[in-house]
DNA sequence: ATTTTGGGCACT
DNA sequence: GTGCCCAAAATT
């Protein structure tokens, strides 16, 4: 009998045997429809060996029902779905979901209907109809389209339908992409740009995994120099898989790529809607998409040629996805390009040391731009010490970085201020009883939106209108805002200069491409002169007249649950201050803070990138933290507080006692509340050498939990909140 | 995850 | 015996 194993989209469920009806074949990979009790449910035929499931009887085994009229999941994706499943503890059927995440795409393509003449002609027509007859002749396109060409109404359009005079069409909607010109606008590249394409380029032909570290200062040229590679994969013939933060798939972005291929990439994001992702998806897997530029989760879509992928801003944290499958798309990607065969370029001014110490050790090939592209140098860096040049009370921004910006604004010039911290205010509390507004759903402060007058929680959503008197004591007018946000530092520019033109940049206010692209408009043609933003405007932009740069607060990011804090504080300073001289003009960067010793201000101070590099890793060192040591989280949520507590309390009195593994915990996650459910945490720590997976999954498999309870295991965790 | 099943219990 | 609720088992 002709039997095949499937992995079936329930993660509860292992995987299930069924028989192949006569007529029907299937390979590994093949998407197929299967039957569950009365349900339908869609699986993927795979290698029988490679899954492990209780043996079934041949007579208990039901046919499969069809087989979904895509292409089978290639061998190297199915590869990477197990290793991802089996690296980060996810169950297999919740990986492979991530590869079929398009549900449209798998029923097959769209098809819309559309209009073209028939030909026939009538003996009398009206002027509408004339003049549709005049201007249609030879298209095609949607009633719509046709009556905007024609410039009559649809109605006249449909008219002509049951006359017989236009006739219908059944096109496929999921029509091909326009194909990039790897020729159309080759740039001419500095040298050292030229040296570093010219190895990308020959790891593209030479067909093999090679992984590389694009390590370049911001402003050097780096996105020029992979394009290079990309154009390469294209003349093969082979796909291209860009990675950017979500953030940074931008329009400015698209433009360049198109500015170099003649067409824009084809996008990958969460905000596609579902007739678009079938479109990209069903393009990728037929091998007719050519590049395909996309947040993490294009790392799971089904290429059947993949040639080159490339991990932009590789050190950004938006790469390690933090709920469900908990995977760091960065490492993920040098795993698929393992499995594809093919060269990987994670691209970065600030590597994460991860990254760096693969270079090191030789297992990633480093290749570096030192220099800013054409001319341009790196800014002066200046360190402002809150502790002697206070701000003005309820003020933030100093008077070294006040008098900068003044100086700028008279010379006509673009200042940014940087806080990572969207809204007004993080905290309102009442002057007169000391209440504090807080998430009902979360342990966090809701922060005050002034712009849109709202209370919110940044972690679930929770918002409500400011009130007029204290929820509490209900004195009227007694509450207080704590802490700037944005939209306080740009009042406060405003204070300082009024005739200073001032934009608010934040996820709040750039809320869709448009409105990012007329900002990219204004500030470009001058009609800005006081840039406010969050950690969007940290990428991405380049604004010749944009000369001074100020952070008005540099420690945010050394407090709070990350491991990786000074790291990624040294990031988002560096990134932010290389917004700075990009143009013909040096540019001044100013950061405010408190500790101006610590080793990372210092490295940011003296622009000595290798001397604070060299100093994290030796801090990572003594903790065993990555990459000397290894990490593991385990988060334990219930909606109950007892039973989250019980449950950790579990986990910790079962951990096993080995020597070169350390259990923290378990104690209250530092977000202890989050969305409606209490979270304790366990921390491990592990030798390199450990199998930390392993000890993992002996020591949790074995343990049940109430129904009410979640488990997550995060390898590699990021965030300790 | 969803559906089916079966046991315990109250009620007729 | 029947209906109902809830927990446990099965789903290939």
């Amino acid at each position: 009998m002709n039997r095949v194993r499937c992995l079936v989209f329930n993660a509860a469920l292992g995987p299930l045997d069924y028989r192949v009806p006569p007529g029907m074949t299937v390979e590994p990979g093949s998407v197929v429809l299967a039957p569950l009790g009365p349900r339908q449910i869609i699986g993927v035929v795979w290698e029988a060996e490679r899954l492990a499931g209780t043996e079934v009887p041949d007579h208990k085994l039901r046919p499969l029902l069809a087989v979904l009229p895509v292409p089978p999941l290639p061998t190297p994706l199915r590869r990477l779905i197990e290793w991802t499943a089996d690296y980060y503890l996810a169950p297999l059927a919740a990986v492979a979901r991530m590869a079929l995440s398009s549900t449209a795409a798998l029923q097959g393509g769209g098809t819309i209907t559309e209009y073209r003449l028939t030909g026939k002609t009538a003996e009398r027509l009206t002027p509408q109809r004339a003049r549709a007859m005049e201007l249609l002749d030879g298209q095609q396109a949607t009633i719509r389209e046709l009556a905007a060409i024609a410039g009559v109404s649809d109605g006249v359009l449909r008219g002509m339908v049951g006359a017989g005079l236009l006739e219908a069409v059944t096109v496929d909607s999921d029509r091909p992409y326009p194909a990039a010109d790897p020729h159309h606008d080759a740039p001419a590249l500095s040298s050292e740009q030229a040296g570093a394409a010219a190895r990308f380029i020959a790891a593209v032909n030479a067909r093999g995994f090679q992984p590389f570290l694009l390590d370049g200062v911001t402003g050097s040229g780096k996105t020029e120099t992979y394009f290079e590679a990309i154009a390469a994969a294209l003349e093969q013939g082979r796909q291209v898989l860009v990675l950017l933060p979500e953030i940074a798939l931008t329009q400015t972005f698209l433009k360049r790529f198109e500015a170099r291929f003649g067409v824009p990439p084809v996008t990958w994001h969460s905000s596609l809607k579902a007739s678009e992702r079938r479109r990209a998806w069903r393009s990728v897997a037929f091998g007719e998409a050519q590049v395909v530029v996309g947040a993490r989760s294009a790392l799971f879509l089904p290429f059947a040629a993949l040639g080159l992928i490339v991990v932009d801003e590789a050190h950004e944290i938006s790469f390690k996805q933090d709920d469900g499958v908990r995977y760091n798309a960065r490492d993920v990607a040098v795993m698929r390009a393992r499995f594809e065969n093919v060269p990987v370029i994670l691209a970065s001014a600030t590597p994460a040391l991860e990254s760096l110490q693969m270079a090191e050790a030789g297992r990633y090939e480093r290749v570096v731009l030192p220099a800013r592209f054409g001319g341009a140098t790196m800014p002066d860096v200046q360190i402002v010490d809150l502790r002697t040049d206070q701000p003005e009370r309820g003020h933030w921004i100093a008077p070294p970085l006040v008098s900068a910006l003044k100086d700028r604004l008279d010379k006509g010039e673009q200042s940014l201020l940087f806080l990572n911290r969207r809204g007004y205010a993080p905290l309102t509390l009442c002057r007169t009883c000391g209440y504090r507004f807080q998430c009902p759903n979360c342990s966090a402060w809701l922060v005050e939106h002034r712009l849109s007058r709202r209370l919110a929680c940044h972690h679930c959503g929770h918002e409500v209108a400011p009130p007029d008197a204290c929820p509490e004591c209900h004195e009227p007018d007694c509450l207080v805002a704590c802490g700037p946000g944005v939209e306080r530092i740009a009042e406060e520019v405003a204070e300082i200069l009024p005739q200073a033109r001032v934009a608010l940049v934040t996820s709040d206010t750039l809320t869709s491409p448009a409105k990012a692209g007329e900002f990219v408009e204004m500030a470009s043609s001058g009609a800005i002169d006081v840039i406010v933003g969050t950690q969007l405007v940290t990428k991405g932009y380049h604004f010749p007249e944009l000369t001074l740069v100020g952070v008005i607060d540099a420690d945010m990011g050394l407090e709070g649950g990350d491991l990786r804090a000074a790291e990624r504080t040294y990031q988002q300073v560096a990134q932010v201050a290389g917004r700075a001289g990009r143009g013909e003009k040096p540019g001044e960067v100013m950061i405010q803070t408190r500790h101006p010793e610590a080793p990372v201000i210092a490295a940011l101070a003296s622009g000595d990138r290798d001397a604070f590099y060299a100093a994290e890793a030796e801090s990572r060192r003594d903790a065993g933290a990555p990459p000397f040591g290894r990490w593991a989280a385990i988060i334990v949520s219930s909606e109950d507080e007892a039973e989250a507590r019980d449950a950790a309390r579990g986990i910790g009195g079962s951990a096993p006692r080995l020597d070169d593994v350390l259990i923290l915990g378990p104690a209250p996650a530092p977000l202890s509340l989050l969305r409606g459910r209490y979270r304790y945490r366990l921390l491990v720590n592990a030798r390199r050498s450990t199998e930390l997976q392993r000890v993992i999954r002996q020591w949790l498999d074995p343990l049940r939990f109430p129904p009410g309870v979640r488990v997550a295991v995060d390898i590699d965790p990021y965030s300790f909140v």
